[in-house]
DNA sequence: ACCTGAACACCGTTCAAGT
DNA sequence: ACCTGAACACCGTTCAAGT
């Protein structure tokens, strides 16, 4: 005979599998041992059961990933969106809150980018910025295009950097832009650090402004801007 | 005995270990096989050695990806730069020619997201968009933070194809998006289907002239455009 | 320096079988 | 339907040793 277990509560009793439970499982493994270890095989360790259980619910690790991230966004201040103010300057706020969820763990925003999420904080997210556009007159065909726009910049500079931010590589890449002859690469040459002056936020926050410029004054039909 | 090698022509013979060479081989697998063959351990094989070798010429990975998307860059069409006719058409040319080699590899765009090429194909796109812009007027310290974001966008939009296009995920993101209750969600419920509206060529097209409108109109200090 | 075999420590996904 | 153990077919990277 076995021993019985003595209390349901020796470890968490093995609770049925649920998409939630496994998302709130990956995301603890997310904070303790980073993105790249939330894989169906760690998971499924942490769940107590093998991986092939958790295809039940999630079809591959992209969709499990998109399911970390909306869940995630949870995070994100919408506060800007109902506030007073410049509606350009409360639209920053919300994608600087939105980066910075992002930039905790760029991995994700690496995943983010080719797999964008649609789960309920994402739809939020979605709406707030719709809403922000609306009060600024951004015609509304322009908003439907422009918000994506919005989002995918604002991805793509939080998972720039993923990968580890390799110092190396990045003074490699440095190198090889104030390296260049005058005679090749004259502009390049011309412009020399002032590639890469600024802080991350500086640039972020004028890449925002950009779009926000760009969306208002450039019609979805013939082409050339006020 | 053992027999003697016939012709150091029976194989390529184990030609020794180069950057180049092993970029080429590179490539070679990821035409024929796709970008998530192109491994170290694969590569190996292919060059027909261990894949600790490859280590002396590339540090990880993401490196080596890196140098096969410089490789494929030669491929980007550059001739816009010196042609005549509006420079905005021009810029959208060399982009669309930039996305056209990244669509076809958008795993590899994906990668680009986070770790940007810096040889000298890179070098000539980043110098034919900065002749570009200079050419439209556009000042040059907005040209040198606008390139990036260009670039990164077109990245971006290259790399959302990554992940094999699951058009059962894309349906459910879809689904989502059309199953939101006015009450909730009013503004993604009004826009409705024109959230997609367009085709991916129409909407990057746009997306392009956001950004060369936003850039030329959002000077670096001073926050709202004319 | 360059090159290597072998090892360490993992992966995603599918299958046939169970409940 | 949900769940599982086991298997298939791989990975990246490092190490100690060789040349």
């Amino acid at each position: 005979m076995t021993e019985e277990p003595r209390s349901r509560r020796e470890r968490p009793a093995k609770a049925p599998l649920t998409r939630r439970g496994i998302v709130a499982a990956a995301v603890q493994v997310m904070r303790s041992e980073g993105m790249d270890r939330v894989t169906m095989r760690r998971l499924a360790k942490e769940l107590d059961t093998g991986p092939a259980s958790l295809y039940v619910y999630f079809r591959n690790t992209a969709v499990l990933h998109g399911a970390v991230l909306d869940d995630l966004l949870a995070a994100v201040d919408l506060g800007p969106v109902g506030a007073a103010g410049d509606w350009r300057l409360r639209i920053e706020a919300v994608l600087a809150s939105y980066m910075d969820v992002l930039f905790e763990y760029p991995s994700l925003a690496q995943s983010a980018v080719s797999a964008r999420p649609a789960g309920e904080n994402y739809l939020r997210l979605l709406e707030g910025l719709l809403a922000l556009l609306d009060e600024g007159g951004v015609p509304a065909d322009q908003a439907a295009w422009g918000v994506d726009i919005l989002l995918q910049l604002a991805t793509a500079a939080a998972a720039e950097h993923a990968g580890g931010d390799d110092p190396e590589a990045w003074g490699a890449a440095r190198a090889a832009l104030l390296a260049v002859s005058p005679d090749t690469h004259p502009r390049i040459a011309a412009l020399g650090e002032g590639l890469f002056s600024g802080s991350g936020e500086e640039r972020q926050s004028w890449g925002i402004r950009v779009l926000i410029n760009g969306v208002l004054g450039t019609p979805r039909t013939g082409g050339e801007s006020a």
